[in-house]
DNA sequence: CACTCATATCGGGCTAGAACGATTCGTATT
DNA sequence: AATACGAATCGTTCTAGCCCGATATGAGTG
């Protein structure tokens, strides 16, 4: 299969662009320009998945107020200690988090101001 | 069972602060006050839950360059029309896009200008 | 160097989400 | 009103993610 053929559209869908359109034969390629860009997906897709998660953001939030060790977390989510480790472990496997060894502690933190940015405008969307 | 009862750190998860902190009478206490804000958590998941999916991402990046109707959408991800369906029904009701219908075709485009800035700020997290 | 303890990882049972064909719904069009 | 057609929903199968007890790791301490 060449590479146009991999991007034509299927005969049923074809018909329906042909209804739609005054003129298809310039509009259907034209319409074929303006596909996803497969880049920003990709570095995108990472960060949300980290996010969908209702104890990962609780953590996120909790972190907003500066560094923390795994142990408070625990406490502060009230989840046990295997599930907040693999909660942490996703967070900075997305970049969203940074970890700091001092001793027998592990301090978090959020990673980036970016990410506190990220978390107040899902907010201000459903706030429209 | 009491509300302080349901807040306080298991008996272990204490022993571990205990050990952590100086003056665990004092800074347990304040600990448990910077829990995370429920009702910021509650408005970000359903945002983020919407968010995280490849094929939703590709929606959105397209429709940043205006709205195309359902049977666009379908030809420029190439999935079939019940999927891009569901995958729209998804985001109208996350609030991340709105729809408009004309004949029987059914135009969607972004909900909000924040939407566009979530996107471009997850791929910001990324560029550390 | 054995022991403790905070954290990381593993294993597997469970549930939510994705995918998509089949059907239904609502709006032209004749 | 019968038909066509774009879109929404339903029903089923399949996959990915969550949860958490059990175990491993690795740094401190006696």
């Amino acid at each position: 299969m060449s590479d146009v053929d991999s991007n034509a559209p299927t005969d049923d869908a074809r018909e329906t662009l042909e209804r739609l359109y005054d003129d298809p034969d310039e509009e259907i390629p034209e319409l074929l320009d303006h596909r996803a860009d497969e880049d920003a997906v990709e570095s995108q897709y990472p960060v949300f998945r980290a996010l969908a998660n209702e104890d990962r953001l609780r953590l996120l939030d909790i972190l907003r107020n500066g560094e923390r060790c795994g142990c408070e977390l625990m406490v502060l989510i009230d989840a046990p200690q295997s599930t907040v480790a693999t909660h942490l472990r996703k967070l900075r496997e997305a970049g969203l988090v940074t970890s700091r060894k001092k001793g027998k502690w592990n301090y978090y933190r959020i990673a980036d101001a970016a990410v506190m940015d990220v978390l107040d405008l899902a907010v201000a969307v459903r706030e429209d």
